[in-house]
DNA sequence: GCTTTGACTGGAA
DNA sequence: GTTCCAGCCAAAG
């Protein structure tokens, strides 16, 4: 029972992403609910984001690693993942930088950067 | 309630 | 390496 929307559970997965990481449209979208919804959850961002809303859309980049926006906003998104620490590899975020929802930790360094 | 849109994804050219 | 095509889903008009 989905008491709440999708866009709603998607801004909570967003917000759930760490300082200085990123995740993929298709890892938010799996993890509110539906990884076939990568384009919902663009379509959520768009209507709730905006900004001013001081969710961290910034951390949410396509499949990649890639910046999703174009122009300007992207670049603005890039400056701002990297004065996160997020290193870039050309124009796309290094692998290594990607959140992934439901990671457990088996290991104490594994969490670590 | 149907149609349009959109910050996507994966595969092929 | 980039660009194009088709498929998917949810919110807004």
């Amino acid at each position: 029972m989905e008491a709440v929307s999708f866009s709603r559970r998607v801004l909570a997965a967003v917000h759930r992403i760490p300082k200085g990481r990123v995740a993929t449209y298709g890892a938010v979208a799996a993890a509110a609910g539906n990884p076939l919804a990568a384009r919902a959850v663009a379509t959520a961002l768009r209507s709730a984001g905006g900004g001013g809303n001081g969710l961290p859309w910034h951390r949410v980049v396509a499949s990649g690693g890639r910046i999703a926006l174009r122009g300007e906003a992207g670049l603005e998104q890039r400056i701002r993942l990297e004065g996160e620490g997020v290193r870039f590899r050309g124009s796309r975020v290094e692998t290594a930088y990607l959140f992934r929802f439901g990671m457990r930790r088996v290991s104490p360094d594994s969490t670590s950067v």
